[in-house]
DNA sequence: ATAAATCCTGTAGCCACTACAGATGCAAGA
DNA sequence: TCTTGCATCTGTAGTGGCTACAGGATTTAT
């Protein structure tokens, strides 16, 4: 299978896959005598872990060490569950940041009425410390 | 007031002050003789503003168009309320994307007991689509 | 006068890609 | 066989919003 066909199965960009490789994510593939990657079905696999650890907001670290375990073919329940705890904190926190935002910019936002008025309680919002 | 005072009393890294001024957020200061940045009351209420923004999580494009209007002068409630609700929806989308990603992770991690035994329900859940 | 603190410019690095430019590879049609 | 046209190649630079130096100049305190 040729970069353009692993990109449509795993549903990940071309200049995605080239980078996971740069950067050691995921092995150096076979070559066609022309030079062209080939992949198969295990780098399947292996690209669909990525992606969905990615869409679950894991970090390329994060992944690199669940690889590691994986490849390692050693790892505990423990180890993987550590890792996606810390993880689940970390979403925890930005919606609870974000949840704050909300709360302020709607409180600052229903100060104002939308006229054509130009002093904006936002404004003055925005100027406050 | 040099840098080093003005960067305290807007809670700015001194770097943070320099970034803003090459990508022309601040303006120019004055210098003194041997050319260091002076600034001014002025100022500091610009870069007040500027953070807090940045604390709402304004983009720096959006605080640009911001202080366009503010500098204009001629700015209406109807714009910066425009600016701000679109960045609330933006917060709003953020906020439900995680908190799907919140669920998802937390049903994977909850199928895990963490033990030692070597076949994670994590790791299978990443592994398929 | 000198030491220490602050400031200067310029550049490179961070994350996780994305977007080119310019050169090949390869399959199908004329 | 030649050409057309798409897919792929490498390498580099850009994104956002900073942050972190290096190596020098200036200012302030002693």
């Amino acid at each position: 299978m040729l970069i353009g066909a692993f990109s449509e199965r795993t549903g990940c960009h071309i200049e995605t896959i080239r980078y996971y490789e740069r950067i050691k994510l995921l092995p150096k593939p076979e070559r066609t005598g022309g030079g062209h990657r080939l992949y198969d079905r295990e780098q399947v696999k292996r690209l669909v872990f990525i992606r969905r650890s990615r869409e679950l907001g894991f970090s390329i670290e994060e992944i690199r060490t669940l690889l590691r375990l994986v490849d390692g073919k050693r790892y505990t329940c423990q180890e993987v569950k550590t890792i996606t705890e810390t993880h689940l904190e970390d979403v925890k926190r930005k919606i609870a940041d974000l949840r704050r935002l909300q709360k302020t910019l709607g409180a600052i936002s229903g100060q104002c009425e939308g006229g054509l008025v130009p002093d904006c309680p936002i404004i003055d919002a925005l100027f406050s410390e």
